[in-house]
RNA sequence: GGCGCGUUCGUCUAGAGGCCUAGGACACAGCCCUCUCAAGGCUGGUACACGGGUUCGAAUCCCGUACGCGCUACCA
């Protein structure tokens, strides 16, 4: 009879969702949700000098588009709140008063409390590093002194990250702690501070740091560091959560693209690799392209909607999107990508594109085929994709040119542009009249 | 400097002593399909950091070296 496994995800609001926190918050969420446990969401704002509302939003809402819901933790509160460490000041006196009443703790001469070392050998096991061994008396700062004394509360009342990070841990029953392997060296001292308090320390599994694709550590400015950038940048969110389960961890079978329900079942912590992950953002967009080829149309409907909108496109309903939809969608890479193929379909006012028009004109008598098949075209009895391709290659033997002669003009009148889906499905979605109408207008156009 | 962790194609990874003349995926190249662009199919090139052991046999175990990363704060 086990205990209830609880995991929590710990960021500090102090500027973006950095892709490595997401990661964090990826692997303690699906371990959570594999043993049927609690994820809790703890804000560590104990550095008011550095913290932001700005930055707190972004981890909700960050952790909100990928899926990764918690069970305790601000906005949905818990047993073991306030979830805010800025709130918490009552139960660090508490413990500290603690530590202090049992020596462990002095105050020292600039009012800092301290926390005496024990400096002994620290024994380890690691779920993902395994054994690890650690003599802490041979700890030495920088300049080769002998490590001093850790501080848990500034001189000015703020409290130092080991000490609250441990308190908590103990205070919220945390069984396991799934941490970026910045944090190994410092789980020594976490495990004196579980000692000093008399509480038994949690499992740990250390998962390696997630890197640029050159190895450099990655900061703000890089692509793909940032969860919001994905956001911002139209990518859909089941890829890159998707994306973000294979770094450092894979099913060992091949498989790479998994439903969340799978990646939940077949989770193992100790499966974690131990090397660090170099960032290939390339990867992540070719997700990005197969979630979006293989999601439902209606569902990828209501994901490109609003970047329609944002492009002033007025798609009307469902029942006009979603034919251009099924139509453009192989070629978006991302969301952000709808508009661009997929404008000329609701407006008569595209633009042609001054590239596409000279390449089509270069071609002899290319206006003639245009005239013709706009003629051919006008007595059409079906309007769909094979009879208009039917009447299209009958119009280009009649002529006696290539079936390209007849495609391309035919493109560039109805679209404005040299590449597109399939011609004749195009045609087929615009309609008769509008086809016959940017026919006629486009051999206006471009006669001129 | 000290302590800790790591090292398989450019990248993500499979590989837990013989199944490895090292498998898959992304990217790249070529071909096929084809009205363009994609998508899709097929084919191809590229990797066990280095040096010593152990063993009949090592990508896999041990030691060393190199390189990378982390910690070494009254940051988290």
């Amino acid at each position: 009879m086990s205990e209830q496994v609880r995991v929590r995800f710990a960021p500090s609001p102090t500027g973006y969702l950095h892709v490595g926190g997401a990661r964090t918050a990826l692997f303690n969420w699906l371990f959570a949700r594999h043993t049927g446990g609690k994820f809790i969401l703890r804000i560590e704002d104990t550095d008011a000098a550095r913290n932001t509302d700005a930055a707190m939003q972004a981890i909700y809402d960050g952790l909100r588009w990928l899926g990764l819901d918690w069970d305790e933790g601000p906005l949905v509160g818990g047993d073991c709140g306030p979830y805010l460490q800025s709130e918490r000041g009552a139960i660090y006196e508490r413990h500290a008063g603690k530590l202090r009443a049992s020596g462990h703790v002095y105050a020292d001469e600039n009012g800092a409390l301290r926390f005496r070392l024990p400096r002994k050998l620290v024994v380890m096991e690691d779920l993902v590093c395994g054994h690890i061994e650690v003599d802490r008396g041979k700890s030495q700062n920088r300049d080769g002194s002998p490590e001093a004394d850790m501080t848990i509360r500034r001189a000015d009342g703020g409290w130092i990250f080991h000490f609250v990070n441990v308190v908590d841990d103990i205070e919220m029953k945390i069984t396991h702690v799934i941490r970026g392997e910045d944090h190994l060296s410092n789980t020594p001292k976490h495990l004196e501070l579980f000692a000093a308090l008399g509480a038994p320390p949690p499992r740990y599994a250390h998962i390696p740091l997630i890197l640029n694709k050159d190895g450099t550590k990655m900061s703000k400015r890089d692509q793909g560091a940032s969860v919001a950038g994905y956001i911002a940048g139209g990518y859909v969110s089941e890829a890159v959560r998707n994306f973000l389960c294979l770094l450092g961890w894979s099913p060992k079978d091949d498989r790479e693209i998994m439903p969340i329900a799978e990646v939940i079942e077949r989770f193992d912590p100790a499966q974690i690799n131990r090397k660090a992950a170099h960032f290939d953002l390339e990867k992540c967009d070719w997700l990005n392209q197969h979630y979006i080829l293989q999601m439902p149309l209606e569902t990828l409907a209501e994901k490109v909607g609003p970047w329609l909108q944002k492009a002033g496109i007025n798609y009307g309903t469902n029942a006009t999107l979603l034919p251009v939809l099924a139509l453009v969608r192989e070629r978006l890479k991302k969301l952000s990508d709808a508009p661009a193929w997929m404008d000329y379909f609701f407006t008569e006012e595209f633009a042609f594109d001054p590239e596409a028009s000279a390449k089509v004109l270069s071609k002899p008598n290319a206006l003639d085929h245009l005239r013709a098949l706009n003629a051919a075209y006008a007595s059409q009895s079906g309007w769909n994709a094979a009879a208009l391709e039917t009447a299209l290659k009958s119009a280009a033997t009649v002529a006696g040119v290539k079936v390209g002669e007849f495609v391309h003009p035919a493109r560039l009148a109805a679209t404005g542009r040299s590449v597109g889906a399939s011609l004749y499905h195009t045609l087929e979605v615009l309609g008769r009249e509008r086809v016959l109408a940017r026919f006629d207008r486009a051999l206006t156009k471009l006669s001129a």
